[in-house]
DNA sequence: AGATCATTTGCGGGTTCCCGCAAGCGGACT
DNA sequence: AGTCCGCTTGCGGGAACCCGCAAATGATCT
């Protein structure tokens, strides 16, 4: 069995290459890749069946990489070892794991029986495997009371970068004041009301933004890649 | 001599406490500690004089400590070792730093072998590194088409934290009007008017914090400070 | 079909924001 | 003193934003 490994920090890198011996020893061969695109690479050239990968990474990050791997070679096993639990991160992985893939999300506070577990479960056994943290966030995230549907985190990544009303109004299609709508519940989901009790009167555009960082709702990479898809969509709208 | 290690990943730990025992054998005790308050802890009751660490932790970061670190002990050499190279890291470092104290500032990408020099330069020798990667993040932040002055960065995390601009006058004692016109300052040198060339309308103060993030010139800990740094000074206010 | 409830949309108006213009103010140099 | 230059400040107005209100549209259930 092959596995290839996808971590731009060198001493998880091989921390992660023991353990996985350890844990699978049916392993014949280990490739390494230090970020998303050299991933990609080497996971079709080296025709890669499993997949270890870290999340935040120059070029590519893991949800890119694993999108591409996936829609070459659906059934291949992607397990994510990240340092964070972002909800970013969550939904990027919901929306591209194919219907019956396994893979898994663990942190790298796990412990290492944990990871070895983990490894095992989704590499070998294709299972699905998710950190019990990473799981807790994701029931937060879906408390009725917080959750963001898919319509309110489209026009959350169209504010974040910067747009106005009116053309996230074009770019989504739907009328100017149901864009308000939106972000009028997103303010409330965000918490942005009460906040400091008083009349203290915020900018709520840019606090907005502020909490969906600080809540690790977006992060720095979801803008940039929000971004990139906005300049896409520039360019083939009539 | 005492050489207090600070740093929440543990295989960073271990690597950094190998690289200190070759580099200044003259070390006689380690101590560790993974987040900020701890570390400052430690560094008060064990008497510490050296420190090395990182920047990004729970709780409390680098900055933060280092700062309560050097109010108690100003002579006590630190070495940071940090992942990024983030202006808002640098600003921070450059505020808090004691005239005459000696301090670096490594990148992780470092190799050992220049680790192992700061680590002998900054706590035995007393001298001020400073990574090569940093220093050009440090001049290109002070080109003076780019570099923000300390009255335009005070009232980017003004806006940042979402205040708007009668409060920030309140805040910053200024009128109204000369915070907007740092406001435009602050456009033009994030660079927020051409961006897409055309009359591609955008929300600017949105606009702007975004490509602060971007660019590195904030981060989410700075978000997170600024905001505790204002409802210290709500409180204060009358 | 008819009733019910949620969502979408238009309208209107009070704020905030962005920024040009021009009048103060103060330091630096001659 | 006088001139120059840059920063601050007030004024004014157009654009964007926030949001209540109510009508239109739609989906669901009986």
């Amino acid at each position: 069995m092959k596995v290839l490994i996808v971590e731009d920090d060198q001493f998880h890198a091989s921390y992660l290459e023991d353990a996985l011996v350890e844990a699978v020893p049916e392993v014949t061969q280990i490739f390494h890749a230090t970020n998303g695109e050299e991933g990609e690479k080497t996971a079709r050239t080296a025709q890669i069946g499993a997949v270890v990968m870290d999340l935040q990474m120059e070029k590519r990050n893991g949800i890119e990489a694993a999108r591409t791997i996936w829609s070459e070679r659906p059934q291949t096993r992607i397990l994510f070892w990240s340092n964070y639990a972002d909800e970013a991160y969550l939904r990027g992985i919901a929306s591209t794991v194919p219907a019956d893939s396994a893979y898994g999300y663990l942190l790298k506070t796990a412990s290492r029986d944990r990871l070895k577990l983990a490894l095992r479960a989704v590499l070998f056994e294709e299972q699905i495997v998710v950190d019990r943290e990473v799981r807790r966030l994701q029931n937060r995230a879906q408390a009725p009371r917080t959750a963001l549907d898919d319509s309110e985190y489209e026009v959350l990544l169209d504010l974040a970068i910067g747009l106005q009303d009116k053309l996230i109004a074009e770019r989504r299609g739907m009328s100017l004041r149901t864009v308000q709508n939106r972000l009028l519940s997103l303010y409330d989901k965000l918490g942005i009301e009460g906040e400091a009790e008083e009349v203290l009167p915020l900018n709520k555009r840019v606090r907005a933004l502020n909490r969906a960082l600080v809540t690790r709702t977006l992060n720095i990479e979801t803008l940039e890649s929000a971004q990139r898809d906005f300049e896409r969509w520039l360019i083939h709208r009539r």
